[in-house]
DNA sequence: TGAAAGTCGTTCGGATGCTAACAATCTTTA
DNA sequence: TAAAGATTGTTAGCATCCGAACGACTTTCA
C-alpha cells in the first residue's frame, strides 16, 4: 500500500483533468486516506496477530462480536461487523466446525438463531484479544491520547451519516 | 452498519471479560471505527454512484488511478490501489473487454505492462469522478474543515505505520 | 381466526480477491 | 559473455463474499 505518489502531486493532477469544474480536496482526502489506512491496517492485523491463530478477518470479527455479547442472534452479529448474513452463514459453520462456538435455535423465536463461544473458544479470545489490542495500541501510536478519541469520533459520525444515507 | 451497541456499553463489556488486564480503549476505538467506517462509505458509494455506472469498487478505483497517472505501469496500479497484482489483471481485462482502457507492453521493459484510457474511459471519469466527488463531501459533510485536514493527516500516519510494520 | 405481509437464517450461483507457481524479461555477477 | 538471480504480469486453484430466491416462522390486521 501507501502509494507511490504524493497527496498533493494527486491534487495537482486531479485539478489539471478538471480545469473549470469545482473538486472538494479535502473530503477526497479524508475518503482516500480512509480507504488506505483500513485496509493497511487490516492487512498489518492478519499478517501479524491473525495468521499466528489460522484466522481470517471476519472469523475475528465474528468471535470478538460473540465473545463481547454472547448469547447473540446471529442477525446481530452480521450488523455489528458490517457483512452480509449470507456470508455470516459460512463463517458461523467454520467457526462451529473448528468448536469455537455453537448455534441454538431461539425458544422465544424460532426464526432466531444464537450463538456462544465454547469453553474453547472462550479461552481462545482470552489470549487473543489483548493481544489484539496491543497491536492496535502500536498502529495507532502515531497519535496521541486526545487525538485518538478525535479520530474515533469523527470516524463515528462519517458512519452514521453513509450508514443512513 | 452502525452497530446497535454503543461504544461505550462495548468497552464496558469488554474490561468485564478482562478484569485486572490492561485494554487501551482509545485504540480500540480508533481501530473499530475505522472499519465501520470506511465499510459503511464503501457501501454508500456503491448503492450510490457506482451501482448506475455498473463499476464494482475495485473497478472504480483502478480507473480513477489511471485517469489520474496515465499511462501508468499496472505495479503501480495494484500498489495505489492496495489489491494485489492477480486481482488487478483480473478487473484490467474486463475494464479492457468495455473498452475503458487498453493495455500495451513497455518498449523499455518487457516485462511491464503499459495502461491508458480510451477516449471513452476518459468520458467516463470526466463525469464519474465529479459525481463521485459530491458524494465524498456528502460524506464528510458532519466535519468542518480543518477537521477534515485533521483526520487525513491522522489516517495518513497510521497507513504510513501499518504499511511498514 | 385466518390470510397476507414481514423477518429470519440458509442455500445457490456468481463475482471478487488472494497465494503460489510459472514463463518472459531484465539485471547482476563472475 | 553466460549463467544465476530478481522482477513482472498471468494463470490456476482456492477461499471469501454478496444478492436473490427460498422455506420456516412470526406479526399484522381485517
Amino acid at each position: 500500500m501507501a502509494g507511490a505518489h504524493t497527496l498533493a502531486e494527486t491534487e495537482r493532477q486531479v485539478s489539471e483533468l478538471l480545469k473549470g469544474k469545482t473538486i472538494d480536496f479535502d473530503s477526497m482526502a479524508v475518503v482516500a486516506n480512509l480507504f488506505r489506512a483500513a485496509s493497511a491496517a487490516r492487512n498489518h492485523f492478519e499478517r501479524t496477530v491473525l495468521l499466528q491463530h489460522d484466522l481470517s478477518w471476519t472469523a475475528f470479527v465474528v468471535l470478538w462480536v460473540t465473545w463481547i455479547w454472547e448469547p447473540i442472534e446471529t442477525r446481530q452479529i452480521a450488523e455489528e461487523g458490517g457483512f452480509s448474513k449470507a456470508t455470516l452463514t459460512g463463517v458461523l459453520g467454520t467457526l462451529e466446525g473448528r468448536k469455537l462456538l455453537t448455534r441454538e435455535k431461539s425458544k422465544e423465536d424460532g426464526r432466531l438463531v444464537l450463538v456462544k463461544l465454547t469453553a474453547s473458544g472462550r479461552k481462545l479470545m482470552d489470549k487473543l484479544f489483548p493481544e489484539f489490542n496491543r497491536h492496535e495500541s502500536e498502529v495507532t501510536s502515531v497519535l496521541n491520547k486526545s487525538k485518538k478519541q478525535e479520530i474515533a469520533e469523527a470516524l463515528r459520525l462519517i458512519t452514521n451519516y453513509a450508514a443512513e444515507n
